[in-house]
DNA sequence: GCGGAGAGTTTCGATCATAGCAACTCGGTT
DNA sequence: AACCGAGTTGCTATGATCGAAACTCTCCGC
């Protein structure tokens, strides 16, 4: 394996480090780094939803890259559809080129073949069962399963709908629905209990779920099933909607607490590295390891 | 101005010459061109929904370039996010990256202001005036004019609703709806007489409005005023649905069978161009001209 | 209408990043 | 076990790339 990256990469890619601008070349990040191709990416990157519009002048300071050479770069761009100018103003914006490749992305970010590769992953690293589960007109659905190796494990029936008031998944999906939706679901109630620690009553439910939308997972306990514990993280695609939980389940007497915090930060990584792949953009994911 | 593209670049800006690996750089855009640069978007381009995943190997060869270059080339995008390998099969797609550029370009793709520059230019070509024409929930607005310079010229309202069943946008747009709310629109009927010529039955009115379809633009002859002709074509979304119509306007006695020849190309040649800002690929356009 | 400032464009030679070769690893196939 | 094809690494010559400096153009204040 040639360079740092191992695997999959979730979060965290940004090579748009600021100011590059004073110093001479700072990190080189890999062996194989060709800084003109990256210089490429650092211009098309300059331009934002806040700054759509550019200026030669623009582009060559924020990058510190001499304007002669900024000419250059932006000319090519603009020869090949990726830049168009202005004649008027000479301001240049990003053409619908990239547009067009972006719709080409957008075909692949498909929940199921996103998250399949993180449940692997999952799975490696904790030995228990990985789920994903989606919402469904009504009920959440577990739509794809990597099961634990071990011998006594979690089964989880692929297909199967859940309730929406037990079990990790569901609650976590039903926390980040919009207020609507998720009054909707309490409102029609009829919740079942499965085991003494169940929550049925729909108030205790949306407290329940409104400390979990705070939070930004879940660990449930026996609530589901009386030999079961898990934790769940949610899924959002790029307009910041919950697509689905994921979801690692295991026998409560296996879970001591050291092993809980661990399965919470993996689950938690798993799922924001599939949002990142759905294009969501770390916004409404409640934040306690800020990198702040 | 130093090089090629003049003012607006509406189709055709492909580089993408499929074979460029045979001989030995042929067709060198400008003087101002890198080919690193121009490199980086080729290889982007070798994505496809088609291909959406290619192994180093496919891209080296597509794109004539060493394989050790590629590999260098490809790290580098993929340390910056643009492309994304699957380390089993170690097979290239794109990344998230571009779908977040090709968001920021999708803002910009709105159809007022796409559209306002080819009804500048169509203005200084033909010296009449032009419009831009939606389709709104009951009737056709005219959301942009530019004004001709001449003294006596058609007068364009802006905001004015038009009836479907004269003018040429109206048309032209009806043309292209889908089936269901082009018939629901001629059902509705109640359709005015404005002079002699214009079409006031339902069943005349979808003949002429599906030849207009076969077509791919409409030239009215004094149909909704008796002084007046225009020329109008479709503008498509890139999802292929019709956004709008651009139209010209001249005093129907100024209009020779020439100028109208010539009218036809540059409103059609407006259309296409606002049509691809806004992401339409030349799909359902109909192409008498066809580079067949 | 003049002069200066700021942005963009053009030219040109020196130099350093880059291209391609060749050798290597690794996994699968005959 | 030998082979093959894909991918990876090291190394050096060279020509594409970079930046300095001069030029153009437009806008502004006087």
């Amino acid at each position: 394996m040639p360079f740092c990256q191992r695997g999959n990469r979730p979060f965290g890619v940004s090579p748009q480090v600021g100011s590059r601008v004073g110093g001479t070349e700072a990190v080189v990040q890999s062996p194989y780094f060709l800084e003109s191709v990256d210089r490429v990416v650092r211009v098309l990157e300059c331009f934002t939803p806040e700054s759509p519009e550019l200026r030669l002048k623009d582009l060559s300071e924020s990058l510190g890259i001499h304007k002669t050479q900024m000419l250059r770069i932006a000319s090519t761009l603009e020869s090949s559809g990726y830049l168009v100018r202005d004649p008027e103003t000479k301001r240049y914006r990003l053409g619908v080129r990239l547009f067009h490749l972006g719709m080409v992305v957008q075909q692949q970010m498909d929940l199921r073949r996103v998250a399949h590769p993180y449940l692997r992953r999952l799975v490696e690293e904790t030995q228990e069962t990985a789920r994903l589960v989606v919402p469904d007109h009504d009920g959440p659905i577990c739509v794809d399963v990597v099961e634990s190796p071990k011998a006594i494990r979690v089964f989880a029936q692929l297909g199967a709908r859940l309730p929406w008031n037990a079990g990790t998944s569901p609650k976590v999906i039903l926390a980040y629905l919009s207020d609507e939706e998720r009054e909707r679901i309490l409102a029609r109630g009829g919740f079942k209990r499965y085991t003494a620690r169940t929550i049925i009553d729909p108030d205790a439910l949306r407290a329940e779920v409104l400390a979990i939308r705070n939070q930004g997972y879940h660990v449930g306990i026996r609530d589901l099933d009386n030999d079961a514990s898990g934790v769940s993280a949610p899924v959002f695609d790029h307009h910041g909607r919950v697509k689905g939980a994921i979801n690692v389940a295991a026998l409560a007497s296996r879970l001591s607490d050291n092993e809980v915090d661990r399965f919470v930060e993996l689950v938690r990584n798993a799922a924001d590295g599939a949002s990142y792949q759905l294009g969501h953009r770390s916004g409404p994911v409640v934040s306690t390891a800020a990198h702040a």
